[in-house]
RNA sequence: GCACCAGUGGCGGAAUGGCAGACGCAGCAGACUCAAAAUCUGCCGGGAGCAAUCUCGUGAGGGUUCAACUCCCUCCUGGUGCACCA
């Protein structure tokens, strides 16, 4: 009788095989095929690692192992995300410093990680925080300033009252930080921003070329927000001055019945004399900037705004006098500021006109003519067809929509014009913790990019780490290091303060990894050339909109400097779902319902927490956590362990089970490239039921089940190879192959129905013919069919029969 | 409000036009045991029937089809993302 399987003694034998023979290493022989996965690496926090992380490791770590196996030469590497907020606040409530705390966080997680026997080449091991690594960051930003695609620019930005700290559009959800929850003010700050929005047309096109998940495509679609229409010039009655607005629908020109512009738009303060409701419009104006963002989507409902009496608009096609309006449903960060509304066809616009009760003129009329105007606007553009729009009428919308664009340019009152939602992509941080912008600000020169023999231009080492309440970030008090001679002219100049986002670090660390020890350059060509772009990213949903886009927009700007070869950086794209606690809700300590994966390796082992982690559910969708499925996993690979004692010889797959080994080879292995993780163990859970039915299982088909198993419960199965009496490995075997026909049984049974209701089954040859079959099938039903018309027989074959009869 | 995803036994889930509930958990029964645990074996959606069997059943309602968990329409519920983007 075999031992019962001891997983403390087993897993820390072959992890420690592991570190000694490093067969996970990636090799720099570029002739063999390759595959490079990629798992998004961690932020090393405190709390060490969250049973979610091992969920989508986990599943690239079977995709590796298995890729190693059929011979490709395999990138799966594994770094630390590791500056950071957190570890900031950590290290200033603590008073260590931030490098220490994260050196400190990284060696747990590392520990962690190992323990659980991924197959990451730690050869490859980056860190965000490594002045060898934010040098490369750092030499990416110089790329991007002298390319003109990083600008210092005075706006509002999203200002954190209690992380102090400008955050990006992106950070800040529902009107308060993304992080610490607190409320997001608006701050006048001058920031160093990256023009991601030359980029928004090519980051919506090269989606087309990669083969993401529908889901991430659609939302970065989505928040890039292309939307194609016509600005259309609008002159300002008794003035010479022109009022240019942003226009989806130009097709409604005929419809507009008044203006709105944003409370900011510069126009206001140019007509002030002619205002004759100026306090009035100040009013508002003031009511309007004080509104946090929070606010403004709370109030979103109910619309606002005030007449500009004084002015007065006229529109191009058909010379009406329009009002002009001003209210906060128009933005000055989109469009021109300014908009033509609309009322019958704009949701927006029709609410406005109904609470001030402006004109609604309906210039678009549904398919059986019934728009009741009175309760809502319409917006379809499917069905609508064009009236009261002169040279428009009888016209479709989406010919109208042309029509008026080649009217527009030909008069010179408009032209067309495609817009974005995306904004540009800021950049600075008032914080310590992040990489230096290697800047100096010269007040003759302007901003003088660091010289690139230079760099890293290394954090410098402060006392403190607190931000300044006037939002200066910690390094703007040291001042040794922020005085400097000017590059350019010598004269006394000043170090930029502001350091980098997070999202700088894992902008690009994904190409770090094809070389990370490259002293020349972020990787060489060689190595780019062979390992990008990445054949397999997984990652997480929330990264969609920030990191994935970022990301690519950087890769892009690299490929268009000629630095990488791959326009896009990943080429396959999936997202894992969450892990929640047992109750279905988050994990969180407030919640009471966390699960540390330390317990549950020391419990049950790292195979099961693995295995466990693969079965619990659809890989891409949400799963609670479940005490006793983890029970169920380890029960699973006892079984598995304890078939040692039913072995019996056999080099070759037994007759009664050759068809089942292989159709579990081949279901196997393609679940395994599908992220259908859970069928694939769930069909070797069926194996081991025949073996156990049986009572024995022969050796040859013992090692099958072992290999396949491997990559999810890496450490059991080496152990059982080595009890089998190899001196090599599992995972220097071959793949197991399968051969198609004989995954097929010579008998197939097959449902027999009448009118589509199953009444019960027949075996039959595999190849055989209709009539006969429908034979089987009649003799099977016997009197079931007796004094039945039947009209129509039916035989998929392998499948079913059904017999329609009245 | 808009977009996307999901809704199947007591529970996690399988089946994406062809025998609904694979596999696992929990439960029940048996074997082993002095006993318990562990392990092994069997049963395990509802209703009717001694039974063979019949019948209902995949959030609700309608439709397409010989056949619908699967496709189409309307609605309900939950989750996620976006949210005055003209």
């Amino acid at each position: 009788m075999s031992e019962m399987y001891n997983h403390h003694v087993v897993e820390k034998k072959w992890q420690k095989v592991w570190e000694e023979n490093k067969p996970f290493r990636a090799t720099t022989d570029y002739t063999k095929p390759k595959f490079y996965a990629l798992v998004e690496f961690p932020y090393p926090s405190g709390q060490g690692l969250h049973v979610g992380h091992p969920r989508p490791y986990t599943a690239l770590d079977i995709v590796s192992r298995k890729r190693r196996m059929q011979g490709y030469n395999v990138l799966f590497p594994m770094g630390w995300d590791a500056f950071g907020l957190p570890t900031e606040n950590y290290a200033i409530k603590n008073k260590i410093h931030p490098a220490v705390v994260t050196k400190n966080n990284v060696a747990r997680f590392k520990d962690q990680l190992q323990s659980l026997g991924y197959s990451f080449d730690w050869e490859r091991e980056v860190n965000t925080t490594d002045p060898d690594y934010y040098k490369w960051t750092q030499w990416i930003f110089l790329k991007l300033f002298k390319a003109g695609l990083a600008y210092k620019k005075e706006m509002p930005i999203n200002w954190c009252t209690s992380c102090k700290v400008g955050l990006a559009n992106e950070e800040v959800v529902n009107g308060v930080c993304e992080r610490c929850g607190s409320p997001v003010v608006r701050k006048v700050k001058s920031e160093w921003m990256l023009k991601i929005t030359d980029y928004a047309d090519k980051l919506i096109d090269g989606l087309d070329s990669v083969d993401y998940i529908e889901r991430v495509k659609t939302q970065q679609k989505n928040w890039i927000g292309r939307s194609e229409g016509a600005e259309v010039d609008f002159k300002l009655k008794d003035t010479d001055e022109i009022l240019t607005v942003y226009t989806t629908r130009p097709d409604t020109l005929f419809g507009a019945t008044y203006m709105v512009v944003s409370p900011e738009h510069p126009l206001i303060d140019k007509y002030k004399d002619r205002i004759k409701n100026w306090d009035e419009i100040i009013a508002y104006r003031e009511m309007a900037a004080r509104k946090s963002d929070f606010e403004r989507t709370e109030l979103a409902k109910d619309k606002t705004g005030v007449v500009i009496d004084g002015l007065s608009a006229i529109n191009p096609v058909n010379e009406k006098e329009i009002p002009v309006w001003i209210s906060d449903y128009v933005l000055m960060s989109y469009g021109t500021g300014a908009i033509m509304a609309v009322p019958a066809h704009d949701t927006r616009d029709f609410e406005f006109a109904k609470k001030f009760g402006l004109p609604i003129i309906q210039v678009v009329e549904g398919p059986d003519g019934q728009v009741d105007l009175d309760k809502e606007a319409f917006t379809d553009v499917q069905t609508g067809t064009m009236i009261n729009s002169g040279f428009l009428d009888g016209l479709s919308v989406e010919e109208g929509k042309e029509k008026i664009k080649d009217f527009l340019e030909e008069k010179k009152i408009g032209h067309r014009k495609v817009n974005y939602k995306l904004r540009d992509w800021v950049f600075s941080r008032q914080r310590y913790w992040g990489e230096p912008i290697p800047i100096i600000h010269c007040d003759d020169c302007g901003y003088v990019p660091v010289d690139e023999s230079e760099l890293p231009l290394l954090l410098p080492e402060v006392d403190s780490y607190l931000p300044t309440d006037n939002g200066e970030s910690p390094l703007a008090a040291m001042t040794d290091w922020v005085n400097v001679k000017c590059p350019c002219c010598g004269k006394p100049a000043k170090r930029e303060t502001d350091t980098m986002p997070q999202w700088a670090g894992s902008s690009w660390y994904f190409l770090r990894y094809t070389d990370p020890e490259n002293k020349e350059a972020l990787a060489s060509k060689e190595a780019l050339n062979y390992w990008m772009p990445v054949d397999w990213y997984n990652g997480g949903m929330e990264h969609t909109t920030l990191h994935l886009l970022y990301s690519r927009f950087w890769h892009k700007f690299l490929y268009d400097e000629g630095y990488v070869t791959s326009p896009e950086p990943y080429q396959k794209r999936t997202s894992h779902g969450m892990i929640l606690g047992e109750n279905g809700e988050k994990m969180s300590k407030s919640r009471g319902n966390v699960i540390n994966p330390d317990d549950i390796v020391r419990d049950y082992g790292a195979d099961t927490l693995r295995t466990y982690e693969m079965f619990i559910g659809a890989f891409d969708l949400a799963a609670s956590w479940s005490d006793d499925g983890v029970k169920g996993c380890r029960r699973f690979l006892d079984r598995v362990w304890k078939l040692q004692d039913m072995v019996v010889p056999g080099d070759e797959f037994s007759k009664e089970n050759e068809i089942k080994m292989h159709q579990t080879i081949k279901k196997v292995s393609n679940d395994f490239e599908n992220l259908k993780f859970n069928t694939a163990i769930a069909a070797m859970m069926e194996l081991i039921n025949v073996f156990y039915k049986d009572k024995k299982v022969n050796k040859k088909e013992y090692e099958t089940l072992v290999t396949l198993l491997n990559p999810v419960a890496p450490h059991m199965t080496e152990e059982i190879w080595e009890v089998l009496g190899h001196t090599d490995h599992v995972y220097e075997q071959s793949w197991p192959e399968f051969d198609e026909a004989k995954t097929i049984e010579a008998t197939v049974e097959v449902a027999v129905q009448i009118n589509g209701k199953t009444k019960g089954t027949v075996n039959v040859m595999k190849d055989a013919e209709k009539d006969v079959v429908i034979n089987a099938a009649k003799d099977m039903l016997g009197a079931r069919l007796d004094g039945k018309n039947i009209i129509k027989e039916i035989y998929v074959p392998g499948r079913i029969v059904n017999i329609v009869a009245k």
